[in-house]
DNA sequence: TGGGTCATGTAACCTGTTACATGATTAG
DNA sequence: CTAATCATGTAACAGGTTACATGACCCA
């Protein structure tokens, strides 16, 4: 779904063909998605069939024949409801789909951006405290099984790494904010 | 596949009804790795095709009966060598299969937690200059394509989340090593 | 002469998700 | 009376991965 949505706001500034499309991929959201050539193509051609794209053939002589892919207004419409949706919309707090949306961030607003920032940032807080909640779960879970006493201090590493990881965010989340606020003021 | 694992971990220490593997996964590993029913059930299946898993049927006359699932010599076999991959037999750095695996870590010698660990830490360092290095590509990237100026500063931000994202798991990987020690020692 | 780039895709498979189905007991 | 708990699963679908197939041109 992401990735449809990805190649989507890629197309939306420029037609390109899927190979285009499959090396901006690996260039730029690899690091949180990752195409493979196959899906590429069978997301554009879905994409084509619901409407969202149109293609055309280009004849070359010297290199293969290539199909460029172009949005449509009901496309463009599909992208950018995707984009506006803020990370409390969704049925859950993705980091990854927020990091591809962040990705495409210049086709929101510079409000709409503080907004959307300002969410993330809260709902990162609210994981935190989640997080305090399990814990509580995860001890009465060691009390039921005492025999499991080995396991019980690698549990905790991996309830300090998923502290650490919100906190990196709700710090991310606030650098987001500053850099967003000096650009807007320009 | 790391659900499928996990389970099997989860079997490992104690032989369990699909219904109670669902149970602990929800208050353990759910954080990294949901488990919805279905799949619990399709993987317990596929495992006890391929000798992993033997099961028992337990009548009950007051409750449904339940389908008790033992490991095997062979499943348990393929648990820890699972268990012992360390993040660079894997083909890639996949943190939250790392987690996973850190849950399941007691399993592992305090020997091995170590050398994993700092195996793990390493993986991250490498990660970082990676990034510095695409970094770079992404700059040419926008130079090719001076018409993305608006999106420019929110690339800024994605690439900002991957290094404050690798710095801190350098950090709590340093805090793990620390922390096995301390326990090795006792 | 061998590997990289350009350019298209198909087929099969694996994994994960959603929705559906059943039915007794027990606690509030 | 109603919701939760115990306990099992199937079917269909969506999304992502792996492997395969083709073929010309260009550069070292």
């Amino acid at each position: 779904m992401s990735l449809r949505l990805s190649l989507l706001g890629m197309l939306s500034s420029h037609s390109m063909t899927g190979y285009d499309l499959k090396k901006m991929a690996d260039n730029t959201i690899a690091k949180f998605r990752e195409a493979q050539t196959s899906q590429v193509y069978r997301e554009l051609n879905y994409m084509e069939d619901i409407g969202w794209l149109t293609s055309v053939i280009e004849i070359q002589t010297e290199k293969p024949n290539k199909r460029i892919y172009s949005i449509t207004p009901t496309g463009r419409e599909a992208y950018l409801e995707w984009l506006k949706e803020s990370p409390l919309d969704e049925e859950k707090l993705n980091v990854s789909v927020f990091l591809m949306k962040t990705f495409f961030a210049g086709d929101r607003s510079v409000k709409e951006n503080l907004d959307i920032f300002k969410q993330f940032k809260q709902a990162c807080q609210r994981k935190l405290a989640e997080i305090e909640a399990s814990f509580r779960e995860l001890a009465e879970f060691q009390i039921k099984l005492p025999e499991h006493q080995a396991h019980a201090p690698y549990w905790q590493l991996t309830s300090n790494f998923e502290i650490a990881f919100y906190n990196m965010c709700i710090e991310w989340a606030d650098k987001c904010v500053k850099a967003i606020e000096i650009q807007g003021a320009k």
